[in-house]
DNA sequence: ACCCAGGTGTTTC
DNA sequence: GAAACACATGGG
């Protein structure tokens, strides 16, 4: 089994739609969104975000400049929230540095300046690469990890399960998606898909959990 | 009163 | 290196 025959399976539970979050995408909201919603759910990170908007603070140069404390009462309900207050300030501070605004940080940005972020690891630095900056990277979050466990694997390290979905990405799955789809937003929807279908069908199971229930193999 | 949530960094053997 | 721990609120 491959990275295609994952999709052709998560599509079966979806019909003939599914719910999709690439509205957002390429805006800034995704990068304040990937560090709020770090071990939480993604309804709590939106607090945060909304707080933010609120306040009008939910800018890189106005984030960059803004007290911490301050930081932090918008975003308590995400949880975590003295750390990511101060991850989500220096990470603003940086990019105002390095690149000086948000177009010229989303042209130019790289993984490995992502990761030397504090508290940006892999999951929020390739979110961060897909949907703020619209690259061709997949994002590979607690959801696949439980899903492809659930499939017999034993996958225990993100680049595993990178390596493992992008190898299954060829004709076959562009072929899915008219010419106007980029391969960001395919990633992006597959992606999608993994998270919708956890959220319906594996929500409470452990990660280490095994057994092939759920999906019916 | 538990357990879990779209992680990450540090400490400890 | 890997395992264990800290970070913290909100909802079932």
């Amino acid at each position: 089994m491959d990275s295609f025959e994952l999709l052709e399976i998560l599509k079966s539970h979806f019909t003939p739609k599914y719910p999709f979050w690439w509205e957002e995408a390429g805006s800034f909201d995704v990068v304040i969104g990937a560090i709020l919603v770090q071990r939480t759910k993604w309804e709590n990170a939106q607090k945060g975000l909304q707080n933010l908007k609120k306040h009008n603070k939910a800018m890189l140069e106005e984030l960059a400049f803004l007290d911490e404390i301050i930081l932090q009462n918008h975003i308590k309900e995400c949880g975590f929230y003295t750390q990511k207050a101060k991850n989500l300030k220096l990470f603003c501070q940086n990019v105002l540095e390095d690149f000086g605004d948000f177009d010229e940080f989303s042209k130019c940005i790289t993984r490995e300046w992502l990761l030397f972020q504090k508290g940006i690891g892999f999951e929020s630095a390739d979110a961060i690469l897909n949907y703020a900056c619209k690259k061709e990277v997949f994002v590979v979050d607690s959801y696949l990890h439980r899903i492809l466990t659930h499939l017999g694997f034993c996958f225990d390290e993100y680049n595993q399960m990178q390596d493992w979905i992008i190898s299954g990405l060829d004709d076959r799955f562009y072929n899915l998606y008219s010419s106007s789809v980029s391969k960001a937003q395919i990633y992006a929807r597959f992606h999608g898909k993994i998270v919708m279908f956890g959220k319906a069908h594996l929500k409470g199971k452990r990660l280490s959990d095994d057994g092939k229930v759920i999906l019916g193999i």
